[in-house]
DNA sequence: AATGAATGAGCCTTCATTCAT
DNA sequence: GATGAATGAAGGCTCATTCAT
């Protein structure tokens, strides 16, 4: 274990230091926007360097992509708790604070967010190997709520309603931005959206749940 | 009407195509991605013209981005209807149809999603422009179902999260692709997609109500 | 006479007012840092307009340097005056107040200035029709103050010593203004210039005259 | 010594070829008129190489221009002599066989011609560190000729009068070669004009002198 | 005759990538 | 293995010029 993690070559080293240069760089600037040399520079490690451990810029952007959302979020609460509907609470919550916490936010989740206004190869790896987890274990908390008594259809869109509302701060955060100057993610807000969210979505799938009686 | 249709100056055509194919390229490739080239070659035009009609692509892009969502959704319904729930279903509905229906969706609507992932100066005035006003039309309506009840930042996350569902099935199209493969937008997936929204919002939007009475 | 004068048809005005914005425009940006576009913008005619009149750029060029310093200097007072000494005097002042005086200066002078830098073909034609004949001028006055006795080669050498003096203040302004950035070409400093030309000029001029017996 | 020179990395070659084929170009074509593809054509370099080893072109044409003529020009018989008469003689002997000897003028003298003709950001720096220190050099060899009798203005237009002279043979060239066709800066010229200069400027700075006691 | 739209060559610069060391 | 120099294609843009009207 040890050696795995301390015990690196200089070669490991730079590749590491590569790969979390270019999460951060392509979060802020975008795939297209963001340069191999300032990737390379935030790195301390030479031009070539990317190159030379990633092929390319695309095989980068393939590596910079392997995450696991749901890895990354503290799922034991949600796990723990008994009530469905404080598990949805408790997801959303943690959730939004991975999407919206600078601190706690993987740059990961900003560079998908671009993926998504210009899928690149790497879009089919990321659905299949972190986003399509996410919507099942949501689908699931959802079901709970509900009952199975609602369609595939019906629970599909119920979790992408949960997913819009919650992606839409995180996505559309610069048209917010202009919207409500003010606005700012920091802890207390986070949790008030949260909070918002999952009311808003449990008054609605409690009111499906009833209908579907 | 019809003189002001077609009889344009010759430059005044080349500025209409020009336009075109700035909306197209743009809404596939991105800002950054799009080249000056390419647009010129689809308009059939000299590499210079881009910048003699519209002085740099800069500028291009503000021209491509003059669109007014609340002009082009046909509103006359919404304001015909009396009932403010019916209202805010053929809103949704109408919404969702400029997004998603591609016989309709103005590519402005693409370009601005790529504007989300890669802000420029241009976002700014969409924001002013075309979003803003959205969001002021929504939240009347979802005022008029909510009763003026509410405070002004419910108010805000309420039509957060009805803007959040919708936009996500454009938005996130790449991602709901391949989660399920079988996903068309046609007009009855469309209609679907949009009732569901309206249903899970209303249904939320009245027990918010309830609550703040 | 008068109609030659006053009643020019628009096209001759037309081409009238682009040689004015041409020499302007070339004395400030040289021939290579002036824009066809910018010459016609100041002439307030149409872009096509120096091609139409003048063929090209270069024929433009060609124009605008038909000029005839001697004739522009009044140079009536050096004539009238006695004293070959005086009148060179008179001729620097002149001369001086021609080549610095922005109120006098034909901006064809600083065209010309550059026309050194960077010889066109025009340049043989300036200095056939402008140049030749100052130094002519010159050479007599000398002539007259140093008597005949020297040589025709010490001759030109004087003219060239006086002529170097004078056009050192135009020429190197650029550098002269960041040496002493009080430096201001108002007339009376224009005087004192030329004051210090013509003494120091005699002096040397008087003694190879004496050396010369 | 030796190992100094030849033993350099393929970069500082690299490097060198370019800002010798910089000079070159420059002086021929001015900053405008060459190109960075010629210089590079020249300089056996790729395009790139120019922005690679100069940031731009115009970090080209700054690392170009510098250069020291105090430096470039063997002052140390000027030093030597003791009559100050004769070390201006010496000096302006030096200076004109720099300015217009092929074999020893550095193109940088030519550029430099450009640069008044239209100056560049680079002219504040070749003013501060080339010319200033002209310029004071030869103001105290005027000082040591005249005395400290006359004034500072004084001074300062007798050393104008003089790199007027100078100069005038290097920046008219194109003129003085057009007005006498068989003008050739061989050295017996060159040593005769530079005589001429140093006498009729002696001549004019004794009398200076004497008026001034 | 005179215009404004259109042209295309060419500019400097940036970039991911390659290559010799 | 790992580097820094070098590459060349391509980018946006400017310009004098031409062409249809």
């Amino acid at each position: 274990m040890m050696t795995e993690v301390e015990i690196k070559s200089a070669s490991e080293q730079t590749r590491a230091r590569l790969l979390e240069a270019a999460r951060e760089t392509f979060s802020q600037h975008g795939f297209q926007g963001a340069t191999v040399r300032e990737i390379c520079r935030r790195a301390e490690a030479n031009v070539a360097a990317v190159n030379y451990h990633f092929s390319s810029k695309d095989g980068l952007l393939s590596e910079a992509l392997n995450f696991d959302p749901l890895n990354d979020m503290q799922l034991a609460n949600v796990d723990a708790a008994e009530c469905p509907r404080i598990r949805l609470q408790l997801f959303i919550q943690e959730f939004m604070s991975m999407l919206l916490d600078e601190k706690k936010a993987s740059s990961q989740c900003r560079i998908m967010a671009r993926e998504l206004a210009d899928p690149t190869s790497a879009l089919d790896q990321i659905v299949r190997e972190a986003i399509a987890p996410l919507h099942d274990f949501l689908g699931k908390l959802v079901a709970e709520v509900v009952g199975e008594k609602i369609s595939k259809a019906v629970l599909r869109r119920c979790v992408n309603s949960i997913m819009g509302q919650c992606i839409f701060y995180s996505h559309s955060y610069p048209v917010l931005q202009r919207l409500h100057p003010t606005l700012r993610y920091n802890p207390s807000e986070i949790k008030a959206i949260a909070e918002h969210i999952a009311e808003f979505s449990l008054l609605a799938l409690q009111q499906i749940a009833k209908k579907s009686d």
